[in-house]
RNA sequence: GGAGGGGUGGCCGAGUGGUUAAAGGCAGCAGACUGUAAAUCUGCCCGCAUUGCGUACGCUGGUUCGAAUCCAGCCCCCUCCA
């Protein structure tokens, strides 16, 4: 496989910024996407989404097939145009749900079977039918292999299995996939927290060569000091030449970290979760926007940031709205908080381009803990 | 004027003799959320203090070992009939 041109422009240190291009567009890396599970990145229009910045933005595979339907989407012309997203859109395979719905699912060699949680119906999931639905149905620019994201806390025997299973369907994945031009395969490397696992997993998935590397199962329970050893056990492993992928994560303060042990992309419902939840994310980390103290406080959000809901509307006003519980607070909220995300990648890019990353991280990190510790003072990081 | 119903913690509202500082909801004060079963979930929520003490179910008095719960009087509110 050859995949879509990445060209790394700048390195620094294990960090890298280049562009991964793409028949739909290009996507500026280190990346965030935003993700769109259901066909639609929650709270938010398209618009507003590319406004923002991001260049490509995710969907479901178990979500989509549920409803509306795989092949309805298909027939309504593709994902693309069914949401209206003309960019790239990367899919998941359903692999993460093979963990989060742990409880309504069946595992076997050849599959997954899920009970539906929207009406209880049965759902037969296989590498090969995921990558149907994926690649051909829905029409993903990037699809994932089938994989089993391993929970935090197994043993060392239960990750192995887990991890050479998902090396297996990978391998059922690419065959699946066959050769296409437009449209690329990521593999995911697991291996939960055993750095021999995470080794074996990437050698295999490179042997059977795919269009970018995941870096899956994690942010799952392990933490944040677990997770950034993970990653320095784990990219090293990985090509240098193709996308590295962080699956699910993460908080800012993960985002900075990981690309400084090059990751080039993430993607993270944490932005629009937590956007409909009150919270708004910053340098100092988040800001829960319905505490008390804002209710008169008439400064916008981030006035340097490029976005209405950041620069044009007080905390006094959300902290109203989401008091309310109006739908305008978890539009704004998301919207700011999709485009905090956005520049936070565009200033990493810009400071790896620069020479600079290694002062950026310095000067976050110092942000993100003055602001954890004044949270543990009781007040307001930012 | 007559008949009936009711007054519970900021609000609504359970609760009819002890296991009740008093269910539940709302409001309030905080927190969490990481390839989305989440516009969700969790904690706190009378006061003061170290297990504890004080105060509290309209008001006053009474019965009782013990009362938000039973009795009497009073004060309010609602419905219906005049």
């Amino acid at each position: 496989m050859t995949g879509f041109p990445f060209d790394i422009h700048a390195t620094d240190g294990a960090a890298r910024t280049g562009v991964l291009k793409t028949p739909r567009g290009e996507i500026r890396t280190p990346a965030f996407m935003p993700v769109g599970t259901a066909g639609t990145v929650k709270a938010l229009y398209m618009d507003q989404v590319r406004g923002t910045g991001a260049d490509i933005i995710l969907g479901n595979t178990y979500h989509l097939m549920l409803r509306p339907g795989a092949e309805r989407v298909k027939r309504l012309g593709g994902l693309h145009s069914f949401s209206t997203w003309q960019g790239p859109i990367l899919t998941d395979s359903g692999g993460f749900q093979v963990w989060s719905l742990s409880k309504l699912r069946k595992m076997t060699e050849e599959g997954v079977t899920f009970r539906s949680h929207i009406d209880g119906s049965e759902h037969a999931l296989s590498p090969e039918r995921s990558i149907e639905i994926q690649a051909d149905l829905l029409g993903a620019d990037i699809s994932m292999q089938l994989d089993e994201c391993t929970a935090f806390g197994c043993s060392k025997a239960e990750a192995k299995s887990s991890m050479e299973l998902s090396v297996r369907w990978g391998e059922r994945s690419k065959a699946a996939f066959g050769a296409r031009d437009a449209q690329n395969l990521f593999g995911i490397v697991q291996g939960s927290v055993f750095e021999d696992l995470r080794r074996q997993s990437a050698e295999r998935l490179i042997e059977t060569g795919y269009d970018g590397y995941a870096i899956g199962g994690l942010a799952v329970g392990e933490g944040f000091e677990t997770m950034c050893d993970v990653l320095d056990f784990t990219t090293p492993h990985l090509p240098s030449g193709r996308p590295r992928y962080l699956m699910g994560v993460g908080k800012p303060i993960d985002l900075v970290e990981s690309v400084a042990r090059g990751v080039d992309m993430f993607d993270c419902v944490l932005p629009t979760r937590s956007g409909r939840h009150g919270q708004a994310w910053s340098d100092h980390g988040p800001i829960n926007i319905k505490r008390a103290e804002f209710m008169e406080d008439e400064r916008p959000l981030d006035p340097d940031l490029d976005c209405p809901a950041s620069r044009d509307y007080s905390r006094a006003y959300l902290n109203h709205l989401f008091r309310s519980g109006e739908y305008l607070s978890a539009m704004l909220l998301s919207w700011h908080n999709i485009a905090y995300f956005e520049d936070l990648t565009a200033r990493m890019r810009a400071a790896i381009a620069a020479g600079m990353f290694e002062d950026f991280r310095r000067e976050f990190r110092a942000k993100w803990d003055a602001g954890r510790a004044a949270a543990e003072a009781g007040a307001s990081p930012a």
